[in-house]
RNA sequence: CGCGGGGUGGAGCAGUCCGGUAGCUCGUUGGGCUCAUAACCCAAAGGUCGGUGGUUCAAAUCCGCCCCCCGCAACCA
């Protein structure tokens, strides 16, 4: 059964506001990616967790009158704060690290002297426009007709001694094999064409403007600047320079970060280049996602078309949503995010189909057999159709899987719902149970829709996990007939198959009632 | 000429690498069924595949040019 090691990370999360559902979307996507893996057997290690320095933390909580600390704390462990909102959204991690940790913060500062001392990092000369009032700098493409593009006033030259990354000295490597490992493809010629032919710049990597922080223990005028701290969270979490924890040879090099397409540059040139500098092998896979927009435009709280992942878990439960965002989105390109597609994706898939199905096929087992199916059963080469995609279906899942396609994976598993849901027109068991002379074919026709309906929520586990059991408990089976296994066998589940008919699964919305009311609360 | 992605029935998308009857889901219309959550099943209508020129027996697909939308451009999942 064990497979050996998969090591699979969220970008950490800047707390610097509370999450929302694009956040939600890549974690639930990881958390699905997890569960699949440990299903099949691998000793899975799922890191998630918080990027909690750097200036704007440090501006925000000067502002709300609380220490960088305080604030940061209250959006984590505080009321409805990421802590709560993945307990919502069952995201099973096995790790959360949070950059403030102690033994996080010991092992950046061990990373810097050591990258230092190496010569891969040196001191040298910011140069660009400060906005005073702002005590910010910025690149000539981030200014605003000139001005600073957060209080709109000018700008001047200035400079600022800060230690730099020697980015540069790994460029040609990293052009050579930025395609191996970088997911979507579509994505190597971006940054191939954008930062690895033009020429990679060494990388600013302290700051001395802000103190919200880690201190560079050698020269504690600096603080090492996000990305060498928020990055190397993927090492330190095993335990990589520091004592906490001791599994960095275990687990690394990891077997996919998932990130937002925004941050691909930074995960697949910066933290190569950090891990080529270290001497450490890099990871098999980068797969940047894509974005939820809403209405085409970017999810920002200033557009006011934010989504509250908490909202829509309540009202239509977080199965529901965590299965909506995976079915929905080709998790490599941008998709647009609706409400009404939610609602419509919700009732048709959830309740038309497989609800449905479940209901319909229970109910006909109460109906015609008291619960308890028969061990006489009659087959027919009818039967072959359906019996043949769901044997099969296991193996066409697992290729989409491997591919990180999500949408395809469960597209898999609807097209063999289609097919029962089918298969009872064809059968018309109604018709069959008119007449006792032919309760063997009713049995087997019933049977065939249980396995089916089976081996469909085997593998639905790693997206609807409390469905999923619900669903088991109806149609009988025990945990004998859940795991990874039972699904690559038809026929397992024993004839005598007892059902029992709970609470509808998912009911159906009414669309209108629906949009009308997330008008008015999100 | 900065780079990348996209433009396919009313809506959302696949197909483009490797040319050969244009496909899926939703919606619409008609029919069927009554086990089921007014659900399910069948059928039909609906597209000059952004424009234009070329290659070819044949182009959504390959090549040239043009238009439009989105993103990136060194801190946004």
């Amino acid at each position: 059964m064990d497979k050996g090691t998969f090591y699979i990370t969220t970008p950490i999360y800047y707390p610097s506001d509370k999450l929302h559902i694009g956040h939600t979307y890549c974690t639930v996507a990881t958390d699905a990616m997890a569960r699949y893996k440990r299903m099949r057997g691998y000793d899975v290690m799922f890191l998630t967790g918080t990027d909690e320095h750097g200036m704007k933390i440090e501006e925000r909580a000067k502002a709300a009158g609380i220490t960088p600390k305080q604030f940061v704390d209250e959006i984590i462990c505080g009321k409805n704060g990421i802590l709560d909102l993945w307990k919502l959204m069952n995201i099973s991690y096995d790790r959360f690290i949070r950059t403030t940790d102690d033994y996080h913060v010991k092992s950046i500062q061990k990373i810097f002297k050591t990258l230092y001392d190496k010569g891969d990092i040196y001191k040298s000369v910011y140069k660009g426009r400060y906005c005073t009032p702002c005590e910010s700098f910025w690149t000539d493409s981030q200014l605003n007709d000139g001005n600073c593009p957060d209080c709109g006033r000018t700008v001047k030259y200035a400079e600022e001694e800060a230690y730099f990354f020697r980015q540069s000295k790994y460029a040609d490597k990293i052009m050579q094999l930025i395609s191996s490992y970088l997911e979507p493809t579509s994505r190597v010629n971006e940054m191939v064409n954008n930062f690895l032919k033009p020429g990679l710049e060494d990388i600013c990597v302290s700051r001395t403007t802000f103190k919200w922080g880690i201190p560079v223990d050698f020269d504690p005028d600096h603080v090492v600047y996000v990305w060498v701290d928020a990055l190397s969270n993927y090492i330190t979490a095993l335990g990589y320079g520091n004592e906490k924890y001791n599994d960095f040879d275990k687990y690394w090099p990891c077997d996919v970060h998932f990130i937002g397409k925004e941050i691909v540059r930074l995960h697949s040139i910066l933290w190569p280049a950090m891990l080529m500098a270290l001497d450490l092998p890099l990871p098999k896979k980068v797969y940047g996602h894509g974005w939820l927009l809403f209405d085409g435009d970017k999810m920002s709280k200033s557009k006011g078309n934010v989504k509250d992942p908490i909202v829509l878990a309540e009202r239509y439960g977080v199965d529901a949503l965590r299965f909506f965002l995976l079915r929905e989105f080709t998790f490599g390109s941008d998709g647009n995010f609706s409400n009404e597609a939610l609602i419509s994706r919700i009732n048709t898939d959830l309740a038309n189909d497989l609800g449905n199905l479940v209901s319909r096929t229970v109910a006909m087992i109460e109906k015609y057999f008291d619960g308890t199916l028969p061990a006489e059963m009659q087959d027919d080469p009818e039967d072959g159709g359906l019996i043949e995609m769901a044997q099969n279906l296991h193996g066409v899942f697992e290729t989409q899987m491997e591919k990180y396609a999500f949408q395809s994976a469960l597209s898999e598993i609807f097209k063999v719902t289609s097919r029962a849901n089918k298969y009872i027109d064809e059968t018309a068991p109604w018709i069959l149970a008119k007449d006792d002379s032919n309760k063997p074919r009713l049995a087997a026709v019933l049977y065939n829709l249980i396995e089916t309906i089976r081996i469909c929520t085997v593998l639905l586990q790693p997206f609807m996990p409390d469905t999923c059991t619900k669903i088991f408990d109806q149609i009988g089976a025990d945990n004998t007939l859940q795991n990874y296994d039972s699904a690559t066998t038809y026929g397992i589940m024993p004839k005598t198959v007892t059902v029992s008919k709970g609470e509808i699964i998912f009911p159906r919305l009414d669309l209108a009632k629906e949009l009308e009311a997330l008008e008015t609360v999100s």
